[in-house]
RNA sequence: GACCGAUUAGCUCAGCUGGUAGAGCGCUACAUUGACAUUGUAGAGGUCACAAGUUCAAGUCUUGUAUCGGUCACCA
């Protein structure tokens, strides 16, 4: 027997691949390249001067969280593009950036130093308290940011930005004033959403509506009072000043414009009839009890009618302000406190069993209290003059509203959205869209840069004397985000990186904060810069586990991404929330999905070693004679080539690691390296030399495009490549592959 | 209540601009430990929710029905 001649193999290939080796040592390696930084490509010829740009900003995570796999697979998403318009030569940016999360890390630091120092925000006092805040923040930074490294995130870390930095400081206070100036930011008395559990106004959108089991109360005010009503919040009724009916309703058009006065469990009343069209004579008794005070649409019929919109009758604690037996008390309290009230009158007609819809607050889940309130807010539906604007169909100078800007931006597909039905979404959203509620009651955040003296408002950045007094309010954190296509690239500065990099090519995010971000930032960037914020808006599933239930703590279901790149590797990881993940759909996970794209990337190893050892004798100074099997493998792996690209190039990343992964297993590995094996080992060397240059072909392409999909096993082995068959030392930054 | 989506193999889903169905996992049988803490080969399994329509031809287009899910919504 003669003994085959050991090829001269890489040692790391004798073991099978194991993630944990390779992924920190090569994050690394990609990170002091420098090649995250496309000004850096530049400079060493890797991408053009001139050469076509991508951009993406990073969606920013809380910065006192800890990455999800909702994180996980906007990363990957993300670094798959970032990665494959790199390898196209584009000069491609992603800045990184975290979130300050204002509402949720104010009460994550109030809980702690109530606990470590048994004191209260107030007790420590704003300046002090925001100190904490921002230590705890600094603390907490590096974590997120290792984990989304630890995903393989090509992020240019030189351009990090955090919501609060400096910077986004002067573009969030310059946003502000330059919209106050415009009349689109204005102050206003009205119902908020006044959530008693945050201690803050909340908008419209964060607002979830809970349908509950409720009771509907039907009763008079007193013996006398001619007209019966019915309501599912008694307690509301000593802050009535109205009985509103429908206009045409025969029973009641007798009493229209009467007053009547009278004591309501302890507290004086008094109540005008009115006709409104809005009141619907078919439900309940016809007639509703107007309690402006509480109730946005009661506030409105006070408006159209003229009547008082006060007293209010709760406060901010959800107690009662009335004098009398419901006094201090809370909500519920006082509701059963009138119904027994009404029953030992009398006045109690009957209860039913309803349904009704509660609005809670997102964050906290605190039942939210509708409240006048003085507030700030955008009008979103003011004619202004836009001075300069780049959006297709809207001249510079023209008269428009915020709302119309948001719905051209999209109409005229200057920002696309995948997948498409959510442009309807968007649309339908807007159409409904009040004005926009921006202050908020909290400490942390950006602070209103409104000043007062002596009942007058100045609105600018810095203070006008020692002796104004600035609004103690913070903006919504969404005032901020909207600006972030632009605030991270050094807006209000025109710096090079806002000329070259914005619009954004792509803004990828979950369908579930649509409202929230995508169209805030329309709003801001079409108001700002006359310019869509990004030319793509890529929206993502939900991850889920295996039987589609959301992932949560309680449940017990919940996946950690952190716990699966140590088990299966960032690669596998990233596969699993890829493949089968249309755009827009939920995602499916499950230990076992991953798992198999483990072996994925063994199986890439090992094809590697494979087809390495292989070619170890060839010498590529020769030209091959290609058998017409030759060529026909050539074609299909081109053809594969192109197709991935295509899928790339449409957002249908899940098509196209489905399609690079079937080629490599099952066309590459299944078919042409078993065929190849005889002739490998055959005696017309012609025929074999001609074979080791078509499985080196295929294997140098094949790395490359599954690079973008699996970038860490694909780069320890280009490591271990002969130089003579790179490109490039690193394949992150190697020429994509062409197809045909 | 309005709008949107889903309904295709046991499970999870692909099927773009219409031409009599595909993948992964699972299952069955056989083979394999000299690239592969395995892998390979072969196989079973679907009246593409239901009904009507357009068409030479329909998971694929139109309309309607049913079931499930989602988003939005001020009915007191």
């Amino acid at each position: 027997m003669e003994e085959k001649q050991q090829p001269n193999i890489p040692e790391i290939f004798l073991s099978p691949y194991n993630p944990v080796n390779h992924e920190n040592s090569l994050y690394k390696m990609w990170e002091d390249s420098g090649y995250f930084n496309p000004d850096k490509c530049v400079e060493d010829g890797i991408a053009d001067r001139d050469a076509e740009t991508f951009s993406i900003v990073l969606p920013p995570p809380n910065v006192t969280g800890i990455l999800h796999m909702g994180h996980a697979a906007m990363l990957a998403v993300e670094d798959i593009l970032v990665r494959y318009n790199r390898m196209q030569g584009k000069r491609t940016l992603w800045i990184p950036g975290t979130d300050s999360a204002a509402i949720a890390t104010q009460s994550k630091v109030e809980k702690l130093v109530s606990k470590e120092e048994k004191k209260s925000r107030h007790d420590l006092g704003r300046e002090e308290f925001l100190k904490r805040v921002d230590v705890f923040v600094e603390d907490s930074k590096a974590t997120i940011v290792n984990q989304i490294k630890k995903m393989g995130s090509s992020l240019d870390w030189s351009r990090y930005a955090f919501t609060l930095d400096d910077q986004r400081y002067k573009a969030v206070m310059t946003a502000f004033v330059n919209m106050y100036n415009d009349q689109l930011i204005y102050r206003a008395d009205r119902i908020v959403n006044w959530d008693p559990k945050g201690q803050t106004t909340i908008s419209d959108d964060e607002i979830v509506h809970e349908e509950r089991q409720g009771k509907l109360y039907t009763f008079k005010y007193n013996k006398e009072f001619p007209i019966t009503i019915a309501t599912t919040r008694p307690e509301t009724k000593v802050g009535d000043t109205a009985v509103a009916v429908n206009p045409d309703d025969k029973r009641y058009q007798k009493y229209i414009g009467q007053t009547f006065d009278f004591v309501f469990c302890d507290v004086p009343v008094s109540v005008t009839v009115v006709a409104d069209t809005e009141v619907d004579p078919e439900f309940g008794t016809g007639a509703v009890g107007v309690t402006p005070a509480h109730s946005k649409i009661d506030w409105d019929i006070a408006d159209r009618s003229n009547i008082i919109r006060r007293p209010q009758v709760i406060n901010e604690y959800a107690k009662m302000t009335v004098a009398g037996r419901l006094n201090n008390l809370k909500v519920e309290a006082a509701r059963a406190e009138v119904v027994k009230w009404l029953e030992e009158e009398g006045l109690l007609e009957k209860i039913e069993d309803t349904i009704q819809n509660i609005a809670t607050a997102e964050r906290t889940g605190g039942i939210v209290e509708p409240l006048p309130k003085l507030q700030w807010w955008i009008d979103v539906n003011k004619k202004f003059t836009l001075k300069h604007s780049e959006i297709t169909g809207i001249e510079s100078g023209s008269e428009v509203t915020l709302k119309e800007l948001m719905i051209k931006a999209v109409e005229n597909g200057d920002t696309d959205i995948f997948p498409e039905r959510f442009k309807r979404v968007y649309f339908n959203w807007i159409e409904n869209l009040n004005d926009w509620c921006i202050s908020r009651q909290i400490w942390y955040g950006h602070r209103i840069p409104a000043w007062y003296k002596d009942g007058e408002t100045k609105v600018q950045i810095q203070s006008p004397g020692a002796d104004w007094e600035q609004e103690s309010d913070t903006l919504d954190t969404w005032f901020s985000s909207g600006l972030w296509t632009f605030s991270t690239l050094g807006w209000p500065e025109q710096t090079d990186d806002l000329k070259t990099y914005h619009p954004t090519t792509v803004l990828e995010t979950g369908y579930d904060i649509i409202f929230f971000w995508v169209a805030r930032m329309i709003l801001m960037s079409t108001y700002h810069l006359g310019q869509v914020p990004f030319k793509n808006v890529y929206l993502h599933g939900l991850v889920r586990d295996e039987k589609g239930k959301k992932m949560s703590k309680s449940i017990g279901n919940v996946i950690d991404p952190l716990n699966m790149i140590e088990k299966f590797g960032a690669d596998a990881t990233r596969l699993s929330l890829i493949v089968g993940a249309a755009p827009g759909n939920d995602v499916p996970l499950s230990e076992d999905k991953i798992r198999a794209y483990k072996k994925f990337a063994n199986k890439v190893w090992n094809i590697s070693r494979f087809i390495l050892t292989s070619i170890d004798d060839a010498d590529w100074r020769q030209t091959p004679e290609l058998t017409k099997r030759d060529n026909e493998i050539l074609t299909d792996l081109r053809k594969n080539i192109l197709e991935v690209t295509e899928d790339i190039e449409r957002f249908s990343l899940y098509l196209g690691a489905e399609k690079a992964y079937h080629y490599v297993w099952h066309e590459l590995a299944d078919k042409v390296l078993e065929e190849s094996k005889d002739i490998l080992n055959g005696d017309n060397m012609s025929e074999k030399y001609a074979r080791q240059y078509v499985l080196k072909e295929c294997l140098v392409a094949s790395l490359k495009t599954l690079h973008p999909f699996m970038p860490f096993v694909t780069e320890t082995i280009w490591q271990e490549l002969p130089k003579e068959l790179k490109d490039h030392d690193i394949l992150m930054v190697a020429k994509w592959p062409i197809g045909e």
